[in-house]
DNA sequence: AAATGAACCTGTTTGC
DNA sequence: TGCAAACAGGTTCATT
């Protein structure tokens, strides 16, 4: 479900209505997602400081020195309901809080995890160390991008896919960010040129933005913290076209498969490289 | 070291 | 209609 602009979809969400609440209870109603879950009766008593964001993981802030880290995987879902409301189909973790609402927690394919760290190995923590820079950030330019990337063979989009070399940008948004800045999928990063880096690093920021600001893309099951979809989707130039006309040239769009992951692209807007 | 593929698990779509 | 295969937004681990 979630790339980047979801995850921030969702963070936007729940800040407001978490923040400064505190939790009540915790219900979890299997032992593990992908890892097993932490010792959450740990955080009951504990009041929700902040919800931050890091690449694709969601930061809980509690009073003290806890931070809750929750990854939504493919399919994970938070919504926050009355605490009244049953549990639905695949909900495996409840949060309750003191406003008689409860963060649900749901994800059919239990690729999802969450983590209770302290605050000060956040950033020593495996889930965080390698990260690359967040593509929102200023330390996310073409002189970055171009140093990541020097002397590597990989095709450009397993590497803009890479956490180490930038965070947040998964199969959807780098499809999308390749066509708008005309470069072939199997293209070796490093036979890109800097000025070409460079666009790619702006448009990778432009698209990002612009799919937060459409409420993220709902593909089958991606749905807002208030159960509304997002509507990205309506601006995909490539991803899941395959076969339909580009929306520039006409021709059709392409799908390859690239590290088992399908790849959209237009032929003819996206020249490839010999 | 770098690149690829499989694995994790379930639901939905596609094709015979 | 029925059933099996293919496919899905992410990350990690094992294998070339």
């Amino acid at each position: 479900m979630p790339e980047l602009p979801e995850v921030e979809v969702v963070r936007m969400g729940l800040a407001p209505l978490v923040s400064g609440r505190r939790i009540t209870q915790v219900i979890c109603r299997r032992p593990a997602l992908r890892y097993p879950l932490p010792p959450l009766d740990r955080v009951v008593g504990h009041r929700v400081e902040a919800v931050e964001r890091r690449a694709k993981y969601l930061l809980f802030r509690l009073e003290g020195e806890q931070v809750l880290v929750w990854h939504l995987g493919m399919t994970g879902q938070f919504h926050l309901l009355p605490t009244a409301t049953p549990a639905a189909r695949h909900e495996h973790v409840r949060i309750d809080l003191d406003d008689g609402h409860s963060l649900c927690y749901r994800d059919a394919r239990r690729f999802g995890y969450a983590g209770l760290l302290q605050q000060s190995e956040l950033a020593t923590h495996a889930w965080f160390a390698a990260l690359g820079p967040e593509p929102l950030s200023d330390a996310f330019s073409g002189g970055y991008l171009q140093q990541a990337v020097a002397g590597r063979k990989a095709p450009v989009k397993s590497l803009i896919m890479d956490n180490r070399v930038v965070v947040g940008v998964g199969n959807i948004y780098a499809c999308e960010s390749l066509f708008r800045t005309g470069i072939h999928p199997a293209t070796p990063a490093g036979q890109l040129k800097g000025e070409q880096l460079a666009d790619l690093s702006d448009v990778i920021r432009r698209v990002l933005v612009e799919a937060i600001e459409a409420g993220g893309s709902s593909i089958s099951d991606f749905v807002q913290v208030d159960g509304k979809p997002g509507y990205f989707a309506h601006d995909f130039r490539v991803y899941g076209r395959q076969g339909e006309p580009c929306r520039v040239c006409g021709s059709p769009v392409e799908r390859i498969v690239q590290s088992g992951r399908s790849t959209f692209f237009c032929p003819h807007c996206q020249v490839k490289p010999h």
